[in-house]
DNA sequence: GTAATATTGTGGTCTGACCACCGTACCACC
DNA sequence: GGTGGTACGGTGGTCAGACCACAATATTAC
């Protein structure tokens, strides 16, 4: 239904889009550099502002990264822009995203441990091992334990073999700092954190997707016990 | 460990910044008019180009629209920014992001169907019906067809009353457009996706969340063997 | 009343200047 | 020889002010 409509008039956008063909095409390599501003206005026939602007959207999809005094450059940031996207999209305008954000994680990480429990290679065990590791070592630093609670979820999203599955668990971790840092405060809740972290290792390590599963299950609601949140759907809870 | 530094002192981006805050904190609302890019260079002390410049920016995240003449009106096209960001993700050659993306789609869309059996109102069961009514009313006119399917699983997004949901599954679903027409061609595949979606409902109109489960992945069964794709882990299949 | 026409306000483009940053080449000094 | 400072050239960043293109609205002519 909707199309297209002839090119927008935007010499910008026509700009923008002639040079994202040519990197995407592989015209232009990662890694190298564009013409400068003023001889791209020369080549295209256009002022430098044109450029400029059309430049600004590639930077946004992550093709290009600008760096003052050096020039522009060809880089592969779509996947950082894409976790960008997320971020900006479970932000944008609602009351209370908080919610609607622990509720996808908790519909994602489960089966994402199901996943790792399948494919996870001796190096995701090992950067899940070692989230752990420094977790235990630094309990007490609540900033330093938050920090490797992320790169655990992260690395266990790694683990999956899908490329965006930990981008997207990255922005919603994220957005969920807050949120973890309450929950480092209350009393235990880390030790009882980390018993579940080991649990999930182990039941990966087993190659057990269903046992993963409930692992992780039995954190999430641990997270949800200690943070404070209602749930809000009939689900059997376990006590821990 | 990676630090940021300072703030870029890029004026443009400090700008693209504070009116991103603004959007996203609600200050100025869906659908309302930014000032003019002259007064806002004003307000803010810079050149217009800054203004413009930062302007790109937002347009490209989706948080605004430019229309010449008339003014940049606040929008929420952060989903679409998301589904560009998929496509060029693909577009640049990565590995198989159709695989990742159809890989989180079975994840979230049977989890989905619990809780819209849990939640679903009974406008989200109209909307759900009213579409599967047009599938079979079209079931012939492709393009129509799976027009209808897309707004079929957006509904049920909907029924989840998270907000986030339907957002994340219109960027996903609507990747798959080309997927999904492909399918369509498959002799006896729209009869069967029927089907299922009417399975789905009906589990749903029951407050069956087991049942919805239990019909959406049959449902994506059907659609992943319709459409040729392999399974990657440990699935059973059947025969059609 | 309706249709053609001016007005107004907005983004789009242009020009050309200058500023800020970065790497390098060169030079002076140790 | 090596170390540090300094000047230079190239690049993106910012500025100012002008004019163009477009859309809605007000005005005018019929």
């Amino acid at each position: 239904m909707t199309h297209d409509p002839l090119s927008s008039s935007r010499l910008y956008e026509q700009m923008a889009q002639r040079i994202r063909q040519r990197i995407v095409d592989g015209d232009i390599k990662t890694g190298h550099r564009l013409p400068n501003e003023r001889d791209l206005a020369k080549q295209y026939g256009v002022s430098r502002t044109v450029v400029r602007e059309a430049i600004k959207t590639l930077k946004q999809e992550g093709l290009v990264e600008v760096r003052a005094g050096l020039g522009t450059f060809v880089i592969d940031g779509t996947g950082e822009a894409l976790k960008q996207s997320f971020n900006l999209m479970m932000s944008f305008g609602h009351d209370n995203p908080l919610a609607d954000i622990v509720e996808i994680r908790e519909i994602l990480e489960p089966h994402i441990a199901v996943i790792a429990a399948t494919r996870a290679t001796e190096d995701d065990l090992a950067r899940m091992q070692q989230a752990v590791d420094l977790m235990e070592e630094h309990i007490e630093v609540i900033e330093k334990y938050t920090e490797e609670d992320h790169n655990f979820h992260l690395a266990l999203a790694r683990a999956t073999q899908n490329a965006i599955i930990p981008r997207l668990i990255a922005s919603i971790v994220d957005l969920l700092q807050e949120l973890r840092k309450r929950i480092a405060f209350v009393d235990g809740a880390r030790e009882r954190g980390q018993g579940h972290h080991r649990n999930i290792i182990a039941a990966i390590r087993n190659n057990d997707p269903e046992a993963a599963r409930a692992a992780m299950q039995a954190h999430l609601e641990q997270v949800r016990q200690d943070s404070g949140l209602n749930v809000k759907q009939s689900e059997d809870n376990s006590d821990d």
